[in-house]
Parts: C-alpha cells; sequence; structure tokens
DNA sequence: TTATATCCGATATAAATTGTCGGATATATT
DNA sequence: AATATATCCGACAATTTATATCGGATATAA
C-alpha cells in the first residue's frame, strides 16, 4: 500500500543518472541498466515512456541513447507521477466509478480531503529536488 | 499505485459507522457488510484484525458485535495504517532490503525525504478527523 | 438447547505489477 | 552498400499483491 511503482523509481534513476552528465552527452538504456543493475527491457519501455511524455528526448542509431528534455525544475511530483504512471489517487472512485460501495460510501468525502493534501504535498516538489 | 487498501477503506468506514452510534451499543459484522454492501467475510477478517489491534473490541454471542475501544482522536492516520496494513513506505528498502539495486541506487536518500514528508503528512491528522 | 455471533487457518480468485520475447526501424561508422 | 548499435513497440509470461471464499471452531444470550 501507498508504494512507488518499479517504473516510477526506474525512471529517476535514469534522470539522476542524465542529469549528472553534461546537457549535450546522450545515456543508452544498456549503460543505465548495467550501472544500477535494471532489467534492459523494462528500463528501454520506461525510457521510451518518458521519451513520449516529452521528458527526455530519443536519439537514434549508434551512438544514440536519450538526453533529457524538459526542465526538471518546473515538472512537480504530482505531475511526474501522473506522467509515468496515470492518475493518482488513494482511492480509486476519483477518477473512476466502479466501486460497489460508492453509493453508500461514508468514508468518501474526507479521504478526497487526505487525497487533496496529498496531492499538494506532491506538487510542492520538483523532480529536480530527487535528482539534485 | 499510491492506493488506499480495501482493507484500510473497509477499517474506515466500519469506524465510522460506530462512531455515529451511543458508546455501548454495538455492531455486527452482518449489520456493516449488509449496510455498505462489503462481502462478509473480508469485513469480518477486517475486524477481527481491528480486535486485536485494541481499536475496537469484540463481543461474543447474539447480540454481539463490535464496539469502538480507542480514543479516535489519539490514533494519527500513520499508526493507524500501520496497525492495519503494515509499515508504511514509498519503497520497500526502508523498511525491508531485497531490492536488486540497492547496491548502486541513486534516489534512496531523496525518497526518503519524500517518505518522511508524506508520513508526516499522514501523522498530522488523526483517525476521528476521517469518521467525524 | 438453539440460534446468532465472533474467531481463524487455509485456500482460491482476481488484479496489478514486473519482467521477457520477437522482430521492426533508424542511423553512424566503415 | 553493408554492418553494427541503438531505439521502438506490441504481445506475452511470470510474479506478487490484493481481494474474496470456505470450513469448521468457540462463545453466549435467549
Ligand atoms: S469505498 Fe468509498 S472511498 Fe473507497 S473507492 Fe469506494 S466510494 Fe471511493
Ligand atoms: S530502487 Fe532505490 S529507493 Fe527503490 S527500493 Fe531499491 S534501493 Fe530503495
Amino acid at each position: 500500500m501507498l508504494k512507488l511503482t518499479r517504473k516510477v523509481e526506474y525512471s529517476l534513476i535514469a534522470l539522476r543518472h542524465m542529469q549528472g552528465k553534461s546537457i549535450d552527452s546522450v545515456s543508452s538504456t544498456k549503460e543505465i541498466a548495467t550501472r544500477y543493475n535494471i532489467p534492459l527491457e523494462i528500463l528501454a519501455k520506461t525510457l521510451q515512456h518518458m521519451a513520449k511524455e516529452n521528458i527526455i528526448e530519443a536519439i537514434n542509431g549508434p551512438r544514440g541513447g536519450y538526453r533529457i528534455k524538459a526542465k526538471l525544475k518546473n515538472i512537480n511530483l504530482a505531475e511526474f507521477f501522473e506522467k509515468v504512471e496515470g492518475p493518482l489517487g488513494l482511492s480509486d472512485c476519483f477518477y473512476d466509478a466502479n466501486c460497489m460501495q460508492i453509493e453508500y460510501c461514508n468514508i468518501r468525502t474526507p479521504i478526497q480531503r487526505i487525497n487533496a493534501n496529498m496531492i499538494n504535498m506532491f506538487r510542492s516538489m520538483s523532480v529536480q529536488d530527487i535528482t539534485n
């Protein structure tokens, strides 16, 4: 409960890795995977996903790889998590409505409040706060 | 990612239900299950668990059921989640160490910080804030 | 004695997460 | 042009976690 997924962690590990390099140099999937002991294929998917979200950009071909494209300082954690994993919410009735209890639920409103607190907390931190 | 489990939700629903009744009256599993459309056996387990944690107490026999035992105002949400679901942590390396990346991980410390923020947020609210 | 309730280990099912495979496309280098 | 190295991407498999069910016990009010 309340855990980050590996995909998010791998994304952050990769971003931090790239952040430590000069702006124009690229990092290949293999380089990152071996460096941090991450399964290659999964990391590949993860990086492709971040590229599609314009957080990083892909350079094809040999000597290719990825480099950071967005300003990490301007992406807050709530945004980032949503880009990588989809909608955030302590309960899924906040963005989807197939809960058997929804009609009788007596805690939906209070949990909404906690949810808002949590999201605000993530909004108050940028990706750069982690990768620096 | 970052979702409460049903067990936690069922616990809170039940607590809120009991809170709305007079101090000495008890609520049976069946009563709560039918009222909120929760699978009976699961709710039973959930209530047993809370009883073992001394949050509620069980009254056996016919006309039995559960009633609130602890001061909900004095249980903060972090405590409560831990009682119901076990240790809290955005990553499991914070209370368990079988992560393939742990030796090379470059984000462990920053994530610890976020984790602390999250736990503090939950500590700042009591169960009663939800059940009231 | 009976009916209604909790108790609780074992097991089954479902869903989400995590990881793998196969084969495609792009491009720098030779 | 050929080759090697890289990203790309859909489909699939395995694993783990969460959710739900079953069977049979114990406690007690009526
Ligand atoms: S139980 Fe209540 S809060 Fe939880 S998902 Fe269902 S409606 Fe939302
Ligand atoms: S990847 Fe890093 S932060 Fe995540 S569990 Fe492993 S060691 Fe901890």
